[in-house]
DNA sequence: GGATAGGATGGGATACCATGGGATAGCATG
DNA sequence: CATGCTATCCCATGGTATCCCATCCTATCC
């Protein structure tokens, strides 16, 4: 599976409609549904969104999970509530709810970004200011970034030619 | 199998019918009874929701789980007591029995809410409520939803062999 | 530099969906 | 058996989302 990368601004058009980026789109070609999922962030003003595996592999874990944790079973709850399944039309187009672009501040153009398994949709001024502090912070103490090991024993193609 | 997602509220006519949305209907679409079924929530003030299916998969499960989980049992077979099959009309519209409407204090519009694996039916208003303190608190305290790990193609699934 | 393909955008036409109300069939009651 | 009530079907309507087609832009290739 691929991974949602860099950021694309778009229009949205009089209709609300907005081009999801053809390189997201291939991201999730071959998923069962062809569309996104979009919900409100809960502690950010922009959209969440996703594929629906994704959405479907939150199902799942919920289910195994939620004995452990209530909060865990309330807040998935509360995504599937909000989230709405959105099928792209024959030209690679999103109608957005009201709601959701309303939360975003979204008037005339939208900024899909890249968060790897998901994405994010913003105001694009919104978040060059948010990238910029984000930055401003990092450049004063250094983040460290920790990868973990990577799958790899042996067969694959991945030695360095 | 799809998921029940995102809320629709639709109107309870003057004859007591709703509209299931359309979305939901698809969810449940190739199933054998075509309806939905109906039972009221134990702990709150809301209808619960699901397909044929999902009642048989809970009715295989307790057969299972019955030696190990008396309170599994006990509660499975409340919620087969209380539930009703309610099939749709041709528009997709459902007759909703009066004590469930008054069970959740429903009476001109009802809202679909979907759970994943299932939905749940509120009067609006006190849906709206319940998810501004959820949200509320999931603001304050950075909810951590873990997922279980993606089913990556390779070596993955299973640990090491 | 020019040609081309893929992607993004705009707008009109159409099908689908939620809703309302009348007509009809099924059921229980007296 | 008659009567009244309820549930189901059928048709009509308004609004919206979806499709389809045309245009424009940009990155790419020759």
């Amino acid at each position: 599976m691929g991974l949602f990368l860099s950021t694309i601004i778009n229009k949205v058009d009089r209709k609300g409609r907005v081009s999801v980026p053809a390189q997201f789109r291939s991201t999730l070609a071959g998923q069962s549904f062809s569309g996104i999922v979009l919900y409100r962030s809960f502690t950010l003003p922009c959209i969440e969104g996703c594929g629906m595996d994704y959405m479907q592999r939150l199902s799942d874990s919920t289910q195994e999970l939620a004995a452990f944790s209530p909060e865990h079973e309330e807040l998935s709850s509360l995504i599937f509530a909000d989230s709405r399944p959105l099928p792209w039309d024959p030209e690679g187009r999103i109608l957005v709810p009201e709601d959701l672009l309303a939360h975003a501040n979204i008037t005339e153009t939208a900024a899909f970004v890249g968060k790897g398994q998901t994405f994010q949709i913003w105001e694009p001024g919104a978040h060059t200011a948010l990238l910029a502090d984000i930055r401003n912070r990092a450049q004063k103490s250094p983040p460290t970034l920790r990868l973990s090991p990577a799958p790899r024993p042996g067969p694959s193609n991945g030695g360095a030619p």
